[in-house]
DNA sequence: AGTCTATATGTAGACTCTCTATATGTAGAC
DNA sequence: GTCTACATATAGAGAGTCTACATATAGACT
Protein backbone atom coordinates (compact mmCIF):
# COMPACT_ATOMS: atom_id res chain seq x y z
CA UNK A 1 0.00 0.00 0.00
CA UNK A 2 1.08 3.36 -0.20
CA UNK A 3 2.00 4.69 2.74
CA UNK A 4 2.29 8.32 2.19
CA UNK A 5 -1.48 8.11 2.26
CA UNK A 6 -0.93 7.24 5.68
CA UNK A 7 -0.25 11.12 6.41
CA UNK A 8 -2.50 12.10 9.04
CA UNK A 9 -3.63 9.02 10.00
CA UNK A 10 -0.46 7.48 11.28
CA UNK A 11 -1.21 8.95 15.24
CA UNK A 12 -4.55 7.12 14.74
CA UNK A 13 -2.58 3.35 14.12
CA UNK A 14 -0.20 4.28 16.48
CA UNK A 15 -2.78 4.64 19.33
CA UNK A 16 -4.77 1.99 18.42
CA UNK A 17 -2.21 -0.54 18.85
CA UNK A 18 -0.93 0.64 21.60
CA UNK A 19 -4.53 1.13 23.82
CA UNK A 20 -4.27 -2.26 25.76
CA UNK A 21 -0.65 -2.76 25.96
CA UNK A 22 2.93 -0.74 26.20
CA UNK A 23 5.04 -2.02 23.15
CA UNK A 24 8.35 -0.86 21.70
CA UNK A 25 8.69 0.92 18.00
CA UNK A 26 9.87 -2.19 16.59
CA UNK A 27 7.00 -4.36 17.83
CA UNK A 28 4.86 -1.60 16.59
CA UNK A 29 5.70 -1.77 13.28
CA UNK A 30 5.22 -5.79 13.72
CA UNK A 31 1.53 -5.38 15.12
CA UNK A 32 0.56 -2.96 12.43
CA UNK A 33 1.85 -5.33 9.91
CA UNK A 34 0.12 -8.21 11.28
CA UNK A 35 -3.14 -6.40 12.29
CA UNK A 36 -2.98 -5.00 8.49
CA UNK A 37 -2.64 -8.26 6.48
CA UNK A 38 0.63 -7.42 5.90
CA UNK A 39 -0.61 -4.46 4.14
CA UNK A 40 1.24 -1.59 6.52
CA UNK A 41 5.13 -2.02 6.26
CA UNK A 42 5.93 1.15 8.06
CA UNK A 43 9.01 2.45 7.72
CA UNK A 44 11.48 2.85 11.00
CA UNK A 45 12.08 6.64 9.65
CA UNK A 46 8.02 7.07 10.18
CA UNK A 47 7.30 5.25 12.91
CA UNK A 48 10.49 6.61 16.02
CA UNK A 49 10.18 10.31 14.97
CA UNK A 50 6.07 9.88 15.16
CA UNK A 51 6.39 8.26 18.50
CA UNK A 52 9.04 10.96 19.89
CA UNK A 53 6.27 13.49 18.75
CA UNK A 54 3.48 11.79 20.61
CA UNK A 55 5.60 11.33 23.57
CA UNK A 56 6.24 15.38 23.12
CA UNK A 57 2.92 16.45 23.11
CA UNK A 58 1.63 14.17 26.23
CA UNK A 59 -0.10 11.20 24.44
CA UNK A 60 2.66 8.71 24.93
CA UNK A 61 5.14 7.95 28.11
CA UNK A 62 8.13 6.12 27.54
CA UNK A 63 10.74 4.00 29.71
CA UNK A 64 14.22 2.21 28.47
CA UNK A 65 14.17 -1.46 28.98
CA UNK A 66 16.83 -4.03 28.28
CA UNK A 67 15.41 -7.65 27.18
CA UNK A 68 17.83 -10.00 25.96
CA UNK A 69 20.78 -7.97 25.62
CA UNK A 70 19.04 -5.42 23.61
CA UNK A 71 17.88 -2.23 24.16
CA UNK A 72 14.05 -1.16 23.94
CA UNK A 73 11.93 1.89 24.43
CA UNK A 74 9.05 1.01 25.46
CA UNK A 75 6.00 3.55 24.84
CA UNK A 76 2.19 3.10 26.72
CA UNK A 77 -0.96 5.50 26.62
CA UNK A 78 -1.20 8.01 28.94
CA UNK A 79 -4.92 9.83 29.88
CA UNK A 80 -4.01 12.39 27.01
CA UNK A 81 -3.20 9.64 24.81
CA UNK A 82 -6.70 7.68 25.33
CA UNK A 83 -8.69 10.88 24.98
CA UNK A 84 -6.87 11.48 21.40
CA UNK A 85 -7.38 8.36 20.37
CA UNK A 86 -10.79 8.60 21.06
CA UNK A 87 -10.94 11.46 19.16
CA UNK A 88 -9.11 10.31 16.29
CA UNK A 89 -11.64 7.30 15.83
CA UNK A 90 -14.23 9.69 15.85
CA UNK A 91 -12.38 11.69 12.90
CA UNK A 92 -11.31 8.73 11.44
CA UNK A 93 -15.39 7.71 11.24
CA UNK A 94 -16.14 11.31 9.97
CA UNK A 95 -13.23 11.53 7.11
CA UNK A 96 -14.10 8.03 5.59
CA UNK A 97 -17.87 8.42 5.28
CA UNK A 98 -17.30 12.02 3.93
CA UNK A 99 -14.64 10.68 1.47
CA UNK A 100 -16.63 7.73 0.50
CA UNK A 101 -19.48 9.36 -0.13
CA UNK A 102 -18.26 12.24 -2.63
CA UNK A 103 -15.75 9.58 -4.44
CA UNK A 104 -18.83 6.60 -4.60
CA UNK A 105 -19.52 6.22 -8.27
CA UNK A 106 -23.19 7.74 -9.35
CA UNK A 107 -25.39 6.69 -11.80
CA UNK A 108 -24.23 7.81 -15.48
CA UNK A 109 -26.74 10.42 -16.23
CA UNK B 1 -13.20 18.87 8.88
CA UNK B 2 -9.70 18.77 9.30
CA UNK B 3 -9.02 19.47 5.36
CA UNK B 4 -5.40 18.53 6.12
CA UNK B 5 -5.93 14.95 6.39
CA UNK B 6 -7.02 15.34 2.66
CA UNK B 7 -3.58 15.10 1.75
CA UNK B 8 -3.45 11.84 -0.82
CA UNK B 9 -6.59 11.75 -1.76
CA UNK B 10 -7.22 15.10 -3.31
CA UNK B 11 -6.95 13.80 -6.76
CA UNK B 12 -9.92 11.01 -5.96
CA UNK B 13 -12.23 14.05 -5.05
CA UNK B 14 -11.32 16.12 -7.82
CA UNK B 15 -11.46 13.09 -10.62
CA UNK B 16 -14.93 11.74 -8.93
CA UNK B 17 -16.62 15.11 -9.38
CA UNK B 18 -14.92 15.51 -12.81
CA UNK B 19 -16.33 12.10 -13.55
CA UNK B 20 -19.68 12.54 -15.71
CA UNK B 21 -19.50 16.47 -15.95
CA UNK B 22 -16.41 18.93 -17.01
CA UNK B 23 -16.75 21.76 -14.28
CA UNK B 24 -14.43 24.64 -13.35
CA UNK B 25 -12.84 25.30 -10.44
CA UNK B 26 -14.78 27.35 -8.60
CA UNK B 27 -17.63 24.96 -9.61
CA UNK B 28 -15.56 22.46 -8.69
CA UNK B 29 -14.94 23.73 -4.81
CA UNK B 30 -18.73 23.64 -4.67
CA UNK B 31 -19.57 20.81 -5.64
CA UNK B 32 -16.99 19.13 -3.17
CA UNK B 33 -19.54 21.13 -0.38
CA UNK B 34 -22.35 20.34 -1.76
CA UNK B 35 -21.41 16.17 -2.63
CA UNK B 36 -20.02 16.38 0.99
CA UNK B 37 -23.00 18.12 3.21
CA UNK B 38 -20.95 21.20 3.60
CA UNK B 39 -17.92 19.36 5.59
CA UNK B 40 -15.15 19.56 2.75
CA UNK B 41 -14.43 23.70 3.09
CA UNK B 42 -11.33 22.90 0.19
CA UNK B 43 -9.32 26.60 -0.27
CA UNK B 44 -9.14 27.66 -3.87
CA UNK B 45 -5.41 27.24 -2.86
CA UNK B 46 -5.57 23.95 -3.00
CA UNK B 47 -7.89 23.12 -5.64
CA UNK B 48 -6.36 25.85 -8.59
CA UNK B 49 -2.62 24.07 -8.26
CA UNK B 50 -4.04 20.35 -7.77
CA UNK B 51 -6.13 20.78 -11.54
CA UNK B 52 -2.81 22.23 -12.78
CA UNK B 53 -0.50 19.11 -11.68
CA UNK B 54 -3.79 16.87 -12.93
CA UNK B 55 -3.86 18.49 -16.54
CA UNK B 56 -0.35 18.50 -16.22
CA UNK B 57 0.32 14.55 -15.63
CA UNK B 58 -2.28 14.39 -18.59
CA UNK B 59 -5.67 13.50 -16.58
CA UNK B 60 -7.60 16.12 -17.38
CA UNK B 61 -7.57 18.46 -20.39
CA UNK B 62 -8.73 22.33 -20.11
CA UNK B 63 -10.41 24.93 -21.49
CA UNK B 64 -11.18 28.43 -21.53
CA UNK B 65 -14.67 29.95 -21.58
CA UNK B 66 -16.35 33.24 -20.99
CA UNK B 67 -19.93 33.21 -19.38
CA UNK B 68 -21.72 36.50 -18.09
CA UNK B 69 -19.23 38.55 -18.42
CA UNK B 70 -16.52 36.38 -16.57
CA UNK B 71 -13.61 33.91 -17.71
CA UNK B 72 -14.01 30.17 -16.59
CA UNK B 73 -11.03 27.17 -17.17
CA UNK B 74 -13.80 24.26 -17.76
CA UNK B 75 -11.76 21.03 -17.03
CA UNK B 76 -12.55 17.47 -18.06
CA UNK B 77 -11.31 13.98 -17.71
CA UNK B 78 -8.75 12.51 -20.15
CA UNK B 79 -8.90 8.59 -20.93
CA UNK B 80 -6.25 8.47 -18.56
CA UNK B 81 -7.90 10.62 -16.00
CA UNK B 82 -10.83 8.05 -16.15
CA UNK B 83 -8.48 5.21 -15.73
CA UNK B 84 -6.96 7.01 -12.59
CA UNK B 85 -10.08 7.23 -10.75
CA UNK B 86 -10.54 3.94 -11.12
CA UNK B 87 -7.24 3.28 -9.56
CA UNK B 88 -8.26 6.08 -6.88
CA UNK B 89 -11.14 4.63 -6.32
CA UNK B 90 -9.55 0.57 -6.03
CA UNK B 91 -6.93 2.39 -3.87
CA UNK B 92 -9.50 3.96 -1.13
CA UNK B 93 -10.92 0.94 -0.84
CA UNK B 94 -7.87 -0.81 0.00
CA UNK B 95 -7.20 2.19 2.29
CA UNK B 96 -9.94 2.74 4.20
CA UNK B 97 -10.48 -0.94 5.00
CA UNK B 98 -6.77 -1.29 6.46
CA UNK B 99 -6.92 1.73 8.46
CA UNK B 100 -10.74 0.90 9.79
CA UNK B 101 -9.88 -2.54 10.52
CA UNK B 102 -6.43 -1.71 12.75
CA UNK B 103 -8.38 1.25 14.53
CA UNK B 104 -11.48 -0.45 15.14
CA UNK B 105 -11.22 -0.66 19.01
CA UNK B 106 -11.04 -4.22 20.45
CA UNK B 107 -12.11 -5.92 23.48
CA UNK B 108 -10.54 -5.34 26.62
CA UNK B 109 -7.93 -8.30 27.63
C1' DA C 1 36.75 -16.05 13.11
C1' DG C 2 33.69 -14.26 10.07
C1' DT C 3 29.24 -13.53 8.10
C1' DC C 4 24.45 -13.25 7.97
C1' DT C 5 19.83 -12.40 9.80
C1' DA C 6 16.78 -10.69 13.20
C1' DT C 7 16.22 -7.43 16.74
C1' DA C 8 16.37 -2.50 18.01
C1' DT C 9 16.78 2.74 17.75
C1' DG C 10 17.90 6.92 15.71
C1' DT C 11 19.03 11.11 12.48
C1' DA C 12 19.58 14.01 8.13
C1' DG C 13 17.79 15.67 4.20
C1' DA C 14 14.63 15.32 0.31
C1' DC C 15 10.01 15.57 -1.11
C1' DT C 16 5.20 16.37 -1.69
C1' DC C 17 1.14 18.44 -0.78
C1' DT C 18 -1.89 21.37 1.69
C1' DC C 19 -2.48 25.69 3.89
C1' DT C 20 -2.69 30.86 4.63
C1' DA C 21 -2.36 35.10 2.68
C1' DT C 22 -2.43 37.99 -1.02
C1' DA C 23 -3.35 39.74 -5.73
C1' DT C 24 -6.29 40.59 -9.63
C1' DG C 25 -10.61 41.35 -12.09
C1' DT C 26 -15.89 41.30 -13.53
C1' DA C 27 -20.99 41.57 -12.47
C1' DG C 28 -24.81 42.93 -10.02
C1' DA C 29 -27.20 44.67 -5.88
C1' DC C 30 -27.86 48.30 -2.70
C1' DG D 1 -19.38 53.98 -4.29
C1' DT D 2 -19.23 49.94 -1.75
C1' DC D 3 -20.20 45.28 -0.92
C1' DT D 4 -20.85 40.45 -2.14
C1' DA D 5 -20.55 36.68 -5.29
C1' DC D 6 -18.05 34.87 -8.96
C1' DA D 7 -13.48 33.42 -10.79
C1' DT D 8 -8.39 32.35 -11.12
C1' DA D 9 -3.71 32.43 -9.59
C1' DT D 10 0.88 32.53 -7.00
C1' DA D 11 4.33 32.83 -3.09
C1' DG D 12 5.89 31.05 0.92
C1' DA D 13 5.08 28.49 5.24
C1' DG D 14 4.42 24.24 7.45
C1' DA D 15 3.88 19.41 8.57
C1' DG D 16 4.74 14.82 8.12
C1' DT D 17 6.37 10.96 5.44
C1' DC D 18 10.03 8.91 2.83
C1' DT D 19 14.82 7.12 1.61
C1' DA D 20 19.20 6.31 3.14
C1' DC D 21 22.42 5.82 6.38
C1' DA D 22 24.57 4.94 11.07
C1' DT D 23 24.90 2.23 15.16
C1' DA D 24 24.63 -1.89 18.17
C1' DT D 25 23.53 -6.76 20.23
C1' DA D 26 22.33 -11.83 19.84
C1' DG D 27 22.38 -16.11 17.80
C1' DA D 28 22.89 -19.30 13.93
C1' DC D 29 25.67 -21.07 10.60
C1' DT D 30 30.01 -21.89 8.01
Amino acid sequence: MNTDALRGHMDALLLSVLEHQPLHGYAIIEALQERSGGALAVPTGTVYPALRRLERIGHLTSEWATVGGRKRRTYRLTASGHRALEGERSDWREFSSVIGSVIAPRATP
